[in-house]
DNA sequence: CTGATTCTCTACAGCGCTGTAATGTGCACC
DNA sequence: GGTGCACATTACAGCGCTGTAGAGAATCAG
């Protein structure tokens, strides 16, 4: 490991400490001579400021947390890449916590607040409940990503849900849809981004006239591709038809594509279909995904701006900021002829 | 912010800071009631450990580094939840780092080395050469994830990546296909992997005694589904046939299937494919991805074991551990019928 | 040439925790 | 009722760095 000290370097140098460290940190006043002695000092010793020790000193890190549930689901991958690149620029470092992940990994990710690991925290929460986070979160700044119904003291950055929705149902009523299914309802207690789905599938049924069918909010075992393929086979098998569908996540819309498919169903001719979170895959399917997309970078770029704001003093009231979502027009769901103008908000 | 320190706690227990550390450490020689004494103190006053100061006193972190390209390619989101998941279950937290993503994103990953912010490195070389590792590591337990040309002094895990591509230009010569492309040849100096693939590969064309055509090698602009899509259809305008394709990765293999589909290619009829890295979408894909699939879980677990004992003190030679592949069989490139036994390594 | 001002640099006390070594306390046993 | 021993607890010196306060050197105006 490295030994080497600042009071070495100093030593070395024939300065003191502080000296040293000041050149470590570019500080103006210090004489080219003395400066040059010092680098020449740090070179030759291979010098690397210890961080734990500089923290302890200063109480700051440089390091956020990200807690989300997983990180190979695409979305939070994304997600992840978009804040660790934004807090790069900003000279931070981002720790990835995985809420969902194993044994100790809930615990681990409350544990973040162990004190001085880092200076705030970023967290998805989906399956946490509100007082959990309220309880995790001590006094750290923290910034919330996503829906769901937390303490409205704490910022929060998301897109319209609801509204999204809504406009993929219009998206399909236009394209002359009439049984649309909604894919993605999970058997246990609905995650917060379904509720907000399901809600704005409902408006967006209603406001197209259309009859609300419980058959075709389509329950689903798990959150994977393979969940949704089953699941489209057995509400096949039972003889429920739809011709549109809106999916919870592109990831089910993978699987939903595959069973139709296999079902020799045709799309979009037969079901059209819209998927969320425009994960990069989509694109490229053999038949690519119509999608709601979430302005990703927007969100990274706003939510570390809130975090930083906290961390260097904002202590006011939560913000809750709505970052923009477009609907992104490919086969899967295309453009109805009649609708050329159409733009989602 | 949390303010309460260990001297704040003993204060209020009435006893010393040293017998609160002991609380906090579960260490064993405590009278039950002093035990629970401190524990209300704790509980009372929301005290929380200081990370930066335990790390300074013990000078150990519980972090480690990963360092890998970028986060949202799913190899290495899948590779990077394994490790993290298996980090966790042994008391570590993984702070990644992403290498390509943006302008400080080398260096920084480079200043990890910063003593004291993390234990060991998990680094996945893709761009950076031996040297840049050498130096760059300092004197760090580190272990290095793939192939490439890296100091023999470091320990190291790897599939066998010149066998799988033979065996996957194996797979394809049993299915009957005479040309066979490699696509994801980079422009510019080639990575590591593709190095070793583009050898298996070659072995495998010679080793069926068929001719290696340089035709077949399908250069790439960069490294998404939009390159090979894009690269796929110059090929076949450039009027250069084939009847089986070895992808570089299952990103590339996406956008193959695209290509061909759209040029009514049928796969895997006309063209049999051979996908990399078992992306889990490759499984629910329209034609499901046959792939080599290098096993994650063993390599998270081989990396971590591997660097856990370099951090408490292995210091001999570098240990190079191969982790077995599998070739996943699926549509795109299915189980030839004269070949019912076949079994890859 | 003097005193004020600016520029450089230093000394040293913490930041909050843990390891060491030492001290205190209780119990069993002869 | 001592003596020994294991159990409990404490005091305190660092871990390596930075902030503060201030000393010393250099510069400048008058």
């Amino acid at each position: 490991m490295n030994n080497v000290r600042l009071v070495d370097v100093a030593a070395h140098a024939g300065v003191s400490m502080k000296t040293v460290s000041n050149v470590v940190h570019a500080y103006p006043h210090i004489r080219p001579a003395t400066r040059a002695k010092v680098q020449a000092a740090i070179d030759e010793l291979g010098y690397r400021p210890h961080s734990a020790a500089r923290r302890l000193a200063t109480g700051r890190t440089g390091m956020l947390s990200l807690a989300i549930p997983v990180l190979d689901i695409p979305y939070f991958a994304e997600l992840a890449r978009c804040l660790a690149d934004e807090a790069a620029r900003r000279d931070y470092r981002v720790l990835i916590q995985q809420t969902i992940a194993g044994e100790k990994a809930e615990r681990a990710a409350l544990d973040v607040s162990e004190a001085g690991l880092v200076d705030g925290i970023l967290a998805h929460p989906v399956s946490l409940s509100a007082d959990e986070i309220e309880q995790a979160v001590a006094r750290q700044p923290i910034v919330l990503l996503g829906e769901g119904d937390v303490p409205s003291r704490f910022d929060r950055v998301m897109i319209d849900n609801v509204k999204a929705a809504r406009e993929a149902v219009d998206l399909l009523v236009r394209l002359g849809r009439r049984r649309i299914a909604f894919l993605g309802v999970e058997r246990a207690p609905l995650t917060p981004p379904t509720v907000d789905r399901i809600a704005g599938y409902r408006q967006g049924l209603e406001e197209a006239g259309l009859e609300i069918d419980d058959d075709l909010l389509i329950p689903l075992d798990g959150f994977g591709s393979g969940d949704a393929l089953r699941a489209i086979e057995r509400t096949l098998a039972a003889g429920t038809r739809f011709d549109g569908i809106v999916c919870r996540h592109d990831g089910v819309a993978l699987g939903a594509l595959r069973a139709l498919r296999a079902a020799k169903v045709r799309v979009p001719d037969d079901v059209a279909l819209v998927g969320w979170d425009d994960d990069t895959a989509g694109e490229f399917l053999e038949t690519s995904l119509t999608t709601v997309r979430p302005d990703k970078q927007m969100i990274a770029t706003t939510a570390i701006d809130l975090l930083i704001e906290r961390i260097e003093g904002y202590d006011g009231p939560g913000r809750h900021v709505i970052v923009p979502h477009t609907i992104e027009i490919r086969e899967s769901a295309p453009l109805p002829a009649s609708d050329r103008g159409f733009r989602d908000s």
